[in-house]
RNA sequence: GUCUUUGUAGCUCAGCAGGAUAGAGCGUUCGCCUCCUAAGCGAAAGGCCGCCGGUUCGAAUCCGGCCAAGGACGCCA
């Protein structure tokens, strides 16, 4: 809960205020006139470590030129006792602050103090937040747009933690419905086609199930399969294996006994690939919420009947409808087909309400691919109609990623496999690190071009190693100290005068408030830019200071500096959950 | 066609609850290791912030209209 800017800034505007008023009333200007106003910092620090605008944003009500204003606050202000020692009037109307050298040690010192702490705020209050991400159907592999969301939910989760909120990360999983049954047909047809004794003699000239797979795939002629099925060749895979346990038992068997037993045997082996493989990823989920469990407890009617109840449906050509329209949404929807089956509405809607209504979280964030958007305002609607404040519900719209490599030209493959990239191909070409950092360097909602060249190139031009470069630095600098017996002194009082040191401590200070922008904008990539500033800031102080060799007292002070900085990259990379190497 | 997101440097993108001279990385050109890691630092070049209008003391930022690109408009999920 260290937070020195946060604040310096409370209490400085709290003393603008109060002189504003003063010159407010002596004036005859009614208080309630006046407008809010803002401590900022400026963005070029010849302005000041904090600057308001409260000159320019009263100069209407108090019907006087913004420099006068300004002048009149500054003669006001008493700033005796605090750690500013400058305040000056600039530019059309701005009063800008000058900190004293005091505060950045006492600021270093916070966050030495701080510690493993430091960045967490109390912002959130504790309130529970159930966020869904991923969410990959487990009929195949998991392709590049859930490596983005991925990446995004999974340090959304982190920020949010980091800002005080008590978060749950949850997949669910699509383990019922149709495309489970497209599923079941998929490979009752692959099945059926490696034990149709017509092939027998070509299957039997492989001795590789890859290839086997992959020639199946490849031979549309021989192996004809319908537009509206699955047909990669992981579908094959499966009724390989199966066929291989079972042989061709259920070749005649009944269908639905068929297709029963290969869904039951590929199913889980697809679900425990998307824990493995996202866990691979450094992702591990609170909770595995299964679909159709909201089927077998009965959920799924239950909701129908409060959809029902709530008045917002109605029968149409047999089928019932959901009146969104009525709620916001562009159309109404259909709940229940003509032929009786609910569509997948009805199961999402349910699972909606079972986080917001029967688990009780405060708030529910669901990550979400661009091509989700038209579900927003439907599911909102949906919880509406059932008592439950569509606020609670926010959805993260996510775009598409597309992949190019270093001219630009757009990869569809992988170079290593020759296969489409799927979420695991794609881990395979770049480290672990990179990933996690490119997926969230952009805002969720840009559609942004990732150059996989430079994320699996392991050079200064990729921004994860330049931060890296940066921790790796520092911890060798305190192995060189120790290694002449040289250590922190837990006591020393840190002094700073280079521009080089103010401008990093500058940067160390505001991480509290990066954390809680993170947060409230629900934008982990605010994060990875902040890591980048903080690197470059770092790099440009030790290419001007040194530490080694120094005095008692800058040598202590740097050190406290350098340590700040490695407890801050740190931090930081252990919510985006990437190493932070020693040495490199 | 309707809805939605996005147009900022050659490329990829920040900045957007209005604020001071529009930023970064990559790429290009040129400098800096007898000294704690050169995976670094510095400098230069590069911009009608898509276009037009409006609100305001002040607009890349807010509003409206155009233009362009992505996405969505199933009794699919």
């Amino acid at each position: 809960m260290t937070d020195p800017v946060k604040e310096t800034a409370d209490s400085l505007k709290a003393l603008v205020r109060a002189a504003l008023e003063a010159a407010a009333a002596e004036k005859g200007v009614d208080i309630s006139a006046l407008p809010e106003i803002n401590i900022e910092i400026p963005a070029d620090s010849s302005h000041g470590d904090f600057a308001t605008n409260a000159a320019l944003a009263s100069a209407r009500a108090l019907h006087s030129s913004p420099r006068d204003i300004a002048a009149d606050i500054c003669a006001r202000l008493d700033l005796s006792g605090t750690y500013f020692e400058k305040v000056e009037t600039a530019g059309p109307g701005f009063i800008n602050f000058f900190l004293s050298k005091d505060w950045f040690g006492a600021a270093i010192s916070s966050v030495i103090s701080a510690g493993a702490r430091y960045g967490t705020t109390s912002t959130g209050g504790g309130k529970k937040i159930l966020l869904e991400f991923v969410s990959a159907n487990p009929t195949g592999p998991m392709h590049i747009g859930n490596a983005r969301g991925g990446a995004i939910g999974d340090c959304l989760a982190s920020v949010l933690e980091a800002a005080g909120y008590n978060v749950c990360r949850e997949f669910y999983v699509n383990d019922a419905g149709n495309q489970v049954n497209k599923f079941g047909r998929s490979l009752e047809l692959r099945y059926m086609q490696l034990n149709d004794p017509e092939n027998a003699g070509f299957i039997a000239s492989f001795d590789n199930d890859e290839e086997l797979c992959q020639a199946i795939f490849s031979d549309t002629e021989r192996f004809p399969m319908p537009d509206d099925v699955y047909l990669g060749a992981d579908i094959i895979a499966h009724a390989k294996r199966f066929t291989e346990i079972n042989g061709d038992k259920y070749y005649s068997a009944d269908e639905e006994e068929r297709r029963a037993a290969l869904v039951n045997y590929a199913l889980p082996l697809n679900i425990e690939g998307l824990e493995r493989d996202l866990g691979r990823y450094r992702i591990i989920y609170d909770n595995w919420f299964r679909e159709s469990t909201l089927h077998s407890d009965g959920s799924v009617e239950r909701i129908i009947q409060k959809l029902k109840d709530s008045g917002y449906t109605y029968e149409q050509e047999g089928a019932l409808w959901f009146a969104s329209s009525r709620l916001g949404d562009d159309k109404d929807r259909v709940l229940v087909r003509a032929n009786g089956v609910p569509t997948y509405f009805v199961p999402d809607i349910a699972y909606h309400y079972n986080k917001l209504s029967e688990r009780g979280f405060d708030t529910a964030i669901d990550i979400l691919g661009a091509d989700h958007h038209g579900y927003i305002p439907r599911m909102k609607a949906a919880m509406q109609a059932l008592g439950v404040d569509p606020e609670r519900l926010d959805m993260v719209i996510m775009q598409m990623v597309s992949l190019i490599d270093g001219e630009g030209n757009p990869i569809k493959q992988s170079k290593r496999s020759g296969k489409a990239i799927s979420l695991v191909t794609l881990l395979d070409e770049i480290p672990i690190d990179a990933a996690r950092f490119f997926f969230n360097l952009r805002e969720a909602n840009s559609q942004f071009e990732m150059d996989l060249d430079l994320a699996i190139e392991q050079s200064s031009k990729n921004p994860v190693y330049y931060v890296q470069y940066a921790h790796a630095r520092i911890c060798s600098i305190i192995r060189g100290l120790k290694g002449k017996g040289i250590f922190a002194d837990g006591n020393a009082k840190p002094v700073y005068t280079e521009p080089e040191e103010i401008e990093l401590i500058r940067e160390l200070s505001i991480l509290p408030g990066t954390v809680d922008a993170a947060a409230a904008a629900y934008d982990p990539s605010k994060l990875t830019k902040y890591a980048v500033e903080l690197a470059s800031c770092f790099h440009k102080f030790y290419d001007k200071c040194r530490i080694m060799g120094e005095s008692e007292d800058v040598l202590q002070s740097r050190l406290m500096l350098c340590n700040a900085v490695r407890i801050t990259i740190e931090n930081v990379f252990a919510m985006l959950k990437i190493t932070c190497p020693d040495k490199m």
